[in-house]
DNA sequence: TGTACATCAGTGAACGCGCGTTCACTGATGTAC
DNA sequence: TGTACATCAGTGAACGCGCGTTCACTGATGTAC
C-alpha cells in the first residue's frame, strides 16, 4: 500500500496492546519459536519493521505475552472444583489451546526460554493458589500435574478415542478423589 | 580434514544407528526443532552433507528417533509401582531428559508434527499397559496424567523448591492412592 | 588369489529460504509561538 | 485559533545468519573375472 503512516500515540498504545494479546493467542497455539515476528504484525495488518518501535526484541514480546496469558486465563472464574474439572478437562479446552491454559500450552517453551519460564514459575503458583481456594484439603500439585498432563498429553496423540479418554478419566478420578 | 571417505556398509549402518540414537537424545532434550540435522551429524564426527546418503529427510529422522526413544524407554523395567513412581518422579529423572522417558519431552514436538504424533500415541498405549501390569485395578490414566504432567511443571518452573515440590508431592499422593 | 573396474559413504561448498533485526524514509500527529 | 516546525508510528527494502537440502567430487570398499 501507499503511505499511510503516523498514528496518534493512543492509536499506537493500542497496536501494542493487541500485539502482545495476538502474541499470547498465537503462542499459546503453535509455540513462541514457530511463530515469528513478522507473522505476528502480519495478523493485526502491519508489517514486521514496525514491531521494534514497540518492543524491545522477540524475546521482550515473549516475556509479555506469556505474562498476558497467565493473567488472563479462564480458570480463574470456575465457580467450583467440580466446575473447574469440567471445563479443564474437555475437548472444547483441548482443541482450543489459543483461548486456554497456558500451563500445557506454553510448558516447553518455558523449559527452554528464561523469559517464559519467569512467567510460567508465577502462573504455577497462581494455579496452586486457585485449586487450593477452590478444593480445600485437596492435594493440590497431584491434582494440578494431573489437569496439566492429561491436557497435554490428549493434545498430543493421534487418536480421538485415547484423547478424549485421557480427558474423561483424569476427570472422574478427580472428581471422585475430592473431598 | 582431507578424504578419508567410503567406510564400509557394515560401518555405514552403525552410523545410521548412531544417528538415530543421538538425534533421539538430543530431540528429547532440546526439542525437535531446535535441533539441526547438522548438530546431529556434527555430534557423531560427521558433516550435514553425508546426513541424506541414510535418511531421506529431517522429518523422517524425527520420526526414527522418537520411535527409538520410546522404544528403549526406561519406564519399561521397574519392578514395581512404588519404584516406578519414585523413579519417574525424581529429581534425577526431570535433570536427565535425554535419557528419560519422551511423553514429557515430546509431547509439545508430538502435538504440531504428524511424524512424531505417531510414535507419540504407541507410547501412550505402552505406557497405559505398563501402568495396568504394574498396578492393576488403578486408574491407568489418571495416573499417566499426573506423572507426565508432574515432570512438563517441574521442568518448566524456575524455582527449585517448587518443582521438587511438584515431583514430591505428586509420587506421595499417588503412592498412597495405589491399592 | 589377484587385478580392473564400478559403487557409493562421506565431504564440503553452494543453493534458496525464512528468520530477527536495522534503517532511510514518509507524512500525519503533536507542539511552540 | 492558526501557522511553522519537530516528532515519530509505521513502511518496505535490506542485512546477516542458520537452516534443510543438493550436488560434484573423492577414494576406499565391493564385485566381476
Amino acid at each position: 500500500m501507499e503511505g499511510r503512516v503516523r498514528r496518534s500515540r493512543e492509536e499506537a498504545a493500542l497496536t501494542r496492546l493487541a500485539a502482545v494479546e495476538m502474541a499470547s493467542r498465537l503462542f499459546r497455539e503453535r509455540g513462541v519459536e514457530s511463530v515469528s515476528v513478522g507473522e505476528v504484525m502480519a495478523s493485526l495488518g502491519m508489517t514486521a519493521g514496525g514491531f521494534y518501535r514497540a518492543f524491545e526484541s522477540k524475546e521482550a514480546l515473549a516475556a509479555e505475552a506469556c505474562a498476558a496469558a497467565f493473567a488472563g486465563s479462564a480458570l480463574a472464574s470456575a465457580p467450583s472444583a467440580a466446575t473447574m474439572l469440567r471445563r479443564y478437562l474437555s475437548t472444547a479446552h483441548r482443541d482450543a489451546p489459543a483461548d486456554g491454559c497456558p500451563l500445557p500450552a506454553l510448558a516447553s517453551d518455558a523449559a527452554h526460554q528464561p523469559a517464559v519460564r519467569r512467567a510460567y514459575t508465577e502462573g504455577v503458583r497462581d494455579a496452586l493458589a486457585r485449586i487450593e481456594a477452590l478444593a480445600p484439603g485437596a492435594d493440590s500439585k497431584a491434582l494440578l500435574a494431573g489437569m496439566v498432563g492429561a491436557l497435554v498429553i490428549a493434545r498430543a496423540v493421534d487418536d480421538e478415542e485415547l484423547s478424549a479418554a485421557m480427558l474423561r478419566e483424569t476427570r472422574r478420578f478427580w472428581t471422585e478423589a475430592l473431598p
